[in-house]
RNA sequence: GGCCCGUUCGUCUAGGGGUUAGGACGCAUCCCUUUCACGGAUGAAACACGGGUUCGAUUCCCGUACGGGCUACCA
């Protein structure tokens, strides 16, 4: 008695799981979610759990579980426990494995032996045309509900002879959820506060498929149970089945035992209405990393080859349906951690902004060091048959990372640095471009050849000099001349860098050119 | 259609019975700059609508509109 009181007065640990079907990539909304889970359960010392929900065997994917394993990783969002973490102690992980364990099956026996789920033998035609009699009956829900179930063929239609004949010769069947007629079911959700519905809205859920396979309904409820999940979390577009689930772990006897529940705001399209989906036509990528679909032989663009930092993108996500409450926006994963809370996510849907989204990667590309940002713009430029050292690199990014919000940006942000222009800004030349202009750049060509301790301060300095004696000369139109373009990185620490010969050469080619 | 959920600047959001309704992205202007950016300053920009409740509602309640989700032997 006095364990009784004590285990239940008792706080359960902190389980929280992330349960994806491995149906195609991972989509950026479920790495939200995933981070969600992450966030709370590491901020209170608990378990994350990466459990594959892999029931449906028609939509099962190749590589599908391997992308979700390595997207959690590179988003820094790991599991302690689950598939491709380690098992841990309520192995296995993978829904499938679980499945041939019997495990399911159990619970659904269970239900059946208490009464609140039966045996249904209808075909799928028999379902389709009863749905369609209850449409052309003008019948606002069709369902198989309390009411229909009565006409259909299951074992609280059919004698019971004949329900035992069915299973003996191995008719294929379906185990359904017996929902009663007319009963207020309430729940309580951690970011929408308590809903109610009428379990006349709710239909007699398939639990156990007829391959065996329990459905998700059955299966998460099960896995969540024995896992000893203590939050639920999902998207929103779980809400509507909600009831049903509460029905189970009532009729298991399972309601004390319920995990919290908490459904996410989804995350919307920027632009018009609607679910976030595989494409957006601002360019920026939906999913974490590239993801290439065998079935249908499509590819998607991923946020890490994109040039996306991966706290970034996790900065992102955790600021979309949630905020820490002050004005802090760019936060690092310890902070998010510290602060976070399914208190303080918010109700209604977020539109993705693509811009606010490069404005974040930006930030935590300045946060870097020009030797960091070197080691990862190198081989970039390598694929481009750049082949200059670190310290011209280094000093490279210096000079770009200002202007950039992707490190994938940077060639096309300073190409000018390795190539010498062919063509010239047309509206600088247009404007500033004369026979006496040129005569003052063919005089300070020389100028330049007369340095002889070349770097950005003598440029500048002796620059000023030679203007006494020329007069004033244009620095973007010498910018044009050397870069081809009107704008770009600082001017003498650009030259500087690239040294005199060149900047003599770039100076006398464009002279012959224009 | 039915059921459920939602609604503060264009977008992400803070706030909450009495506020000049705050911040961020984006946008505009100005300053800095002989180039380019960063940076700084300023500005335009919101409580969906109609009824209640109240001395007072953007905030609470009810409707309406609008948006979203669900409505499978998919998750």
């Amino acid at each position: 008695m006095f364990l009784y009181i004590s285990l239940r007065s008792m706080e359960k640990r902190v389980r929280l799981r992330f349960a994806p079907s491995p149906t195609g990539g991972l989509h950026m909304g479920g790495v939200r979610t995933a981070l969600f889970c992450y966030l709370y359960a590491k901020k209170h010392g608990g378990d994350f759990v990466l459990r594959i929900e892999d029931t449906d065997q028609t939509r099962y994917v190749n590589g599908a579980e391997e992308y979700i394993i390595n997207s959690l990783k590179w988003c820094g969002i790991e599991p302690n426990e689950g598939v491709g973490f380690g098992d841990g102690p309520h192995a296995p992980y993978r829904q499938s494995d679980r499945k041939n364990l019997g495990i399911y099956q159990k619970y659904a026996e269970q239900l059946i032996n208490s009464g609140h789920a039966y045996y249904a033998f209808d075909t799928s035609e028999e379902l389709d045309a009863m749905r369609k009699r209850l449409e052309a009956a003008k019948v606002a829900a069709p369902q198989y509900n309390a009411v229909t179930r009565q006409n259909m063929r299951n074992s609280l239609t059919l004698p019971e002879d004949e329900v035992k004949k069915l299973l003996a010769d191995h008719t294929p069947y379906v185990i359904r959820l017996k929902v009663p007629r007319n009963e207020e079911i309430r729940f309580h959700d951690i970011i929408r506060g308590w809903v109610t519905v009428n379990s006349s809205q709710v239909d007699d859920k398939v639990l156990l498929k007829s391959d065996g396979m329990p459905t998700y309904h059955l299966a998460h409820i099960v896995d969540d149970i024995e896992m000893q999940i203590s939050h639920a979390v999902r998207g929103e577009e779980w809400l509507p089945s909600a009831p049903s689930h509460i029905l189970i772990y009532r009729y298991l006897g399972l309601e004390e035992q319920m995990p919290k529940l908490a459904h996410l705001p989804l995350i919307l399209k920027p632009d018009g209405n609607g679910k976030l989906s595989k494409r957006d036509k601002s360019g920026l990528p939906m999913f974490p990393l590239n993801w290439f679909d065998e079935r249908t032989g499509e590819s998607y663009k991923g946020y890490r080859e994109s040039g996306f930092m991966p706290e970034a993108f996790i900065n992102m996500l955790a600021l979309l349906g949630w905020n820490p409450g002050d004005n802090r926006e760019i936060m690092s994963k310890e902070e998010l951690i510290e602060s976070f809370s399914f208190e303080r996510v918010n109700k209604s849907g977020a539109k993705f902004d693509p811009e606010k989204t490069k404005w974040f990667n930006q930030q935590y590309l300045r946060k870097k060091t020009d030797a960091e940002l070197a080691q990862e713009v190198m081989p970039l430029l390598k694929e481009k048959g750049i082949t200059k050292d670190l310290m011209f690199v280094e000093e490279f990014c210096r000079l770009v990372k200002e202007k950039a919000h992707f490190i994938t940006e940077f060639y096309d942000l300073g190409s000018y640095f390795f190539e010498a222009p062919t063509t010239y800004d047309e509206k600088v030349v247009a404007k500033k471009w004369n026979a006496e202009v040129k005569n003052t750049f063919e005089k300070l060509v020389p100028k330049f050849e007369a340095i002889t301790n070349w770097n950005s301060q003598t440029l500048h300095d002796d620059f000023q000099l030679a203007q006494n004696e020329l007069g004033k000369i244009d620095m973007q139109m010498l910018r044009v001349l050397i870069s081809g373009v009107a704008g770009g990185a600082q001017l003498f620490d650009f030259l500087a860098l690239i040294g005199k010969d060149e900047v003599v050469t770039r100076l006398k080619t464009a002279l012959t050119k224009l």
